[in-house]
DNA sequence: CCCCTGACGTAAC
DNA sequence: GGTTACGCCAGGG
């Protein structure tokens, strides 16, 4: 049989996966997120909301792009106070992607 | 099978 | 810089 890992990989593991990657203090887009999995960034989205607290994911780190928070008010909030914690610096209502980018060279 | 909704992104106004 | 419109893909009714 194929044991092919993407066989059994739905595109969520591989999101989980790039996602549990991100170093405290940095942040991610869904859309850079997407492109490293190969899948769009609603499905970043979509595997994010199914991974749940059990999956121990800095999930907080994963911002839409413009570094706005796409999650409802309350939890957008607990993100925001997590980002914070962890001195994600902000402008207004958006994270400082230029300071703290995963990505950034 | 159709339609709506959603933790998105980009372009246009 | 905020809002609208559309494209995108997966789930649920």
């Amino acid at each position: 049989m194929p044991s092919s890992d993407d066989a059994f990989r739905p595109t969520a593991e591989r999101v989980w996966e790039i996602v549990r990657q991100i170093p405290r203090g940095c942040v991610a887009t869904y859309g850079e997120i997407g492109e490293e999995a190969d899948c769009n960034a609603r499905q970043v989205g979509w595997a994010l909301r199914r991974a749940g607290a059990g999956r121990r994911l800095p999930w907080h780190r994963v911002v839409a792009a413009q570094g706005r928070i796409a999650l409802p008010e309350a939890a957008g909030l607990e993100q925001r106070l997590r980002l914070e914690q962890e001195g994600v610096p902000f402008r207004g209502r958006r994270v400082w992607l230029d300071q703290c980018r995963r990505d950034r060279a």
